[in-house]
DNA sequence: ACCATACGATCAGAATATCTGATCGCTCTT
DNA sequence: AAGAGCGATCAGATATTCTGATCGTATGGT
């Protein structure tokens, strides 16, 4: 008889394609995976991977039953979540993902907002970059992610929070030298200072720079924003800095921050969720608490201009 | 953790919505289906049934999580039936389902010829009424039926394998009373015995005779064909009989066949599956093999008219 | 050619999960 | 008030699953 647990460990290790890593995503050694894989082989009577020394291939067989598995593991899921929503919004686990470039600067007050309003909610957090937060959303490793809006998979819902706009971070020294004028010129004067590939800060400031700033590339990427903001407190360069962060990453001695006097660059920073999930009613309730942090946050902190 | 087997109890608990019945359509004693079903419940933390002594009630909750397990199991099912086309034609088990007036005069030789030829084959039989059939097909207890089409449901597909024709039965003394001429009125002068409600054939030739034999609803349904044809040997009445069923239920001596001479009444006999089943293959197959048979069959014992 | 390394298979024993059969307690019927 | 039917519970048996140690093989570097 096929068992779920089966089929759970297929899915990982056709992922993978590691015996060993797919044991250890699953939680358990590679032994058990192993059997697991090879009780279910023998139940179906079908070769599901190819064991060649040193690596292993997913037969053609195997592709299709581990696209199956993955629907069927998604429906348990969705079966469990729709229960989830009968003992009332917000309980149990949920599991979010959040992108570094939001995660230090908003998660300290979810997490005292949620445990004050949600105690029966158990927060799982995952911090990293977008690509991997969809994917690992869209296989159901996370119940929700917060990145920057818009997210292209169709099979994803958002729902927008906040804007979150751009404000130009200079070594304060050189600040009055800054004329709010011509600004997107400016701009293209400075070495500008961004995260390392796959930030999707970086890359909207690239986006927003491309006309401006041609020699931005050759701008080695960070890994961490308060690198860079030290970097723009030493008058190495400059940098795109959202609002949001501003306040924990700006140290208003030494770095002097610009905001564009109209229409300023932004990002929209949202929830998303699968389309499928069936607990949307978490999700908007888990989004209505985060605006309204941010509507209390933006209301104290004002953006400071030069 | 969800399970399989908690999926696969509660599916039949809501279905029958009694523990014990449950537990013996899955082999298994009512404590084990107990336990399962309060794990299960304690893992979603719903109420799923509502114990009230002596009989039981679906939660609302329930019903749809019901519903859910219903369609997993079904993709569960669907994956392994993939899996099996890969190891060949016509291998494993394959449940079959027959009405109970093909049942008895095809079935010997299906299995002499599916033990010749497909001897992987493990075929499981279950004989009962179309409706039945249906509903274990549709629910997927069974792989296929052979019964009388057309079949209604939009989830299932059928293919016609042969057309078995409708005699008439009659006392051998009266027979020679009977002129092909006007048969259908002469019907009407008969009591036509039947099986009991519930038998396509009962329903089918009520429809052809419904304008020729007004009084036929009198008669009282027999369980079985071998007890009709015992009846018009002694000259309580006449039926219609189907071809298929002459040879082994005529005794030729006490029973003459009329055939209608033109546009007779008939059936069509046909093999139906679950649309989405992943074993097409083996049903054609099957299908294929059934028709060959009755080819060969019809062949050897011609129709016998008076 | 030889060693080191990485990988998956295998095995024995331990830990869990699941099942059975006996029994209990409740509710409805008579 | 007694009986029948039903599901819950419990203890012990059984089967499944897991771990940790070990093995054999293929691969890549030297």
């Amino acid at each position: 008889m096929v068992t779920l647990r089966q089929l759970r460990y297929f899915e990982t290790l056709a992922r993978t394609k590691h015996f060993g890593m797919a044991a250890d995503q699953c939680a358990v050694t590679q032994p058990a995976l192993s059997m697991q894989i090879k009780e279910l082989e023998r139940e179906l009577g079908v070769e599901l991977v190819e064991r060649r020394g040193g690596t292993i291939a997913v037969t053609p067989a195997g592709q299709e039953i581990a696209a199956r598995a993955e629907a069927i593991l998604g429906q348990v899921r969705e079966l469990s979540d729709y229960a989830r929503q009968h003992q009332g919004v917000l309980t149990g686990s949920l599991r979010l993902g959040i992108i570094p470039s939001i995660a230090p600067y908003l998660l300290p007050e979810i997490l005292t907002e949620v445990t004050k309003r949600y105690p029966q909610l158990d927060l799982q957090i995952r911090e990293t970059q977008t690509s991997p937060l969809l994917e690992e959303l869209i296989r159901g490793e996370l119940d929700a992610v917060l990145v920057a809006l818009p997210v292209e998979p169709p099979q994803l819902e958002a729902m927008p929070l906040f804007e979150d706009r751009f404000l130009i971070a200079v070594q304060s020294q050189a600040a009055p030298d800054w004329s709010k004028s011509d600004l997107r010129t400016r701009i293209g004067q400075e070495r500008l200072l961004l995260l390392e590939e796959g930030h999707c800060l970086r890359d909207q400031a690239l986006q927003f720079c491309q006309i401006a700033n041609m020699q931005a590339r050759r701008a080695l990427g960070a890994a961490s924003l308060t690198t860079i903001m030290q970097m723009v407190a030493a008058g190495h360069g400059i940098t795109l800095l959202p609002e949001l962060c501003a306040r924990t990453e700006v140290d208003r001695k030494r770095v002097a921050l610009i905001a564009f006097p109209e229409e300023p660059p932004r990002r929209i920073v949202g929830l998303a969720w699968r389309r499928s999930s069936a607990r949307q009613s978490d999700f908007t309730a888990l989004g209505q608490l985060i605006k309204s942090l941010r509507r209390e946050a933006v209301g104290e902190g004002q953006p400071a201009n030069v």
